[in-house]
DNA sequence: CCAAACATTGGAGTAGACTATAGGCCTAAC
DNA sequence: GTTAGGCCTATAGTCTACTCCAATGTTTGG
């Protein structure tokens, strides 16, 4: 046992079992095992990797993005060391850029809901492109 | 003068005119001044306002979460401190979540370049799961 | 002055990422 | 054993965020 139906699988990554069907279609999923019924049946792997796909895809990447980041994963046989390192280097920049928007986004917001007492008087103060520009 | 077309708003913040009208008709920019003979006229204000919203976007926030990002601006003289604090607290949530994702998925990626020689052996080490999982 | 480049509106079309529906088989509970 | 609910395939529909006309008016460089 210990394999998942797609609606446990569903349940315990927050997706729809449409949503995991469509993820398999277009390769983020490889093709699970099948009980002789035709259910699929996922493993715990699966779990982590729909969490991974899930949490990439709310940080701004595309499916096709996601993708090469699972790559990394799946051609792990067939890639060599320097295909899978230049891949990885390419979103490491993008990544590390990402991080630094955030970043000032954040210290953006701080700075509003430090500035704001939360009392009834005008927001005049409160701009997060005025916040941005420091 | 000092008021940019759509055509230089355009290129200076790499987006095209279509998209900035497309902005305006989804109340991200706000109704520009025109010249007598229509055509828009936008300040250095907002370029940086596109700019915002293009570096939001590429973090994932969609078009509703950039725009209730800048209504802490649209909004300064209307909104009370309260009601902004509120809403600048809520995505500072979301924010730190994806701080908080984004540098655990550099740090994975930074120990899978590390990790790769970039010859041509297999880079079966090369797992972002894996690496994700420490 | 006139062509090329740029702007306007309105509306249609597209890509990406789901989401829902129809029709039918499987399974678990009563 | 039957029935509610889960799963199957295949296909169609939806939503977001653009993107691309077409027809027309404006500005600018030679």
């Amino acid at each position: 046992m210990g394999y998942l139906k797609i609606g446990e699988l569903a349940s315990q990554t927050g997706t729809s079992a449409e949503t995991l069907r469509y993820y398999e279609s277009e390769g983020l999923l490889p093709e699970p095992r099948r009980s002789d019924t035709g259910y699929r049946l996922y493993t715990p792997l699966d779990v982590r990797r729909v969490h991974f796909v899930r949490r990439a895809r709310g940080m701004g990447f595309s499916l096709k993005e996601v993708s090469e980041l699972l790559s990394l994963q799946v051609e792990k046989e067939a890639a060599t060391c320097g295909e899978v390192k230049l891949i990885a280097e390419q979103k490491l920049v993008s990544i590390s850029e990402k991080l630094a928007e955030l970043t000032k986004m954040k210290a953006a917001l701080q700075q509003i809901t430090d500035a704001c007492t939360g009392g009834e008087e005008s927001a005049v103060h409160c701009s997060i492109l005025n916040a941005l520009a420091r």
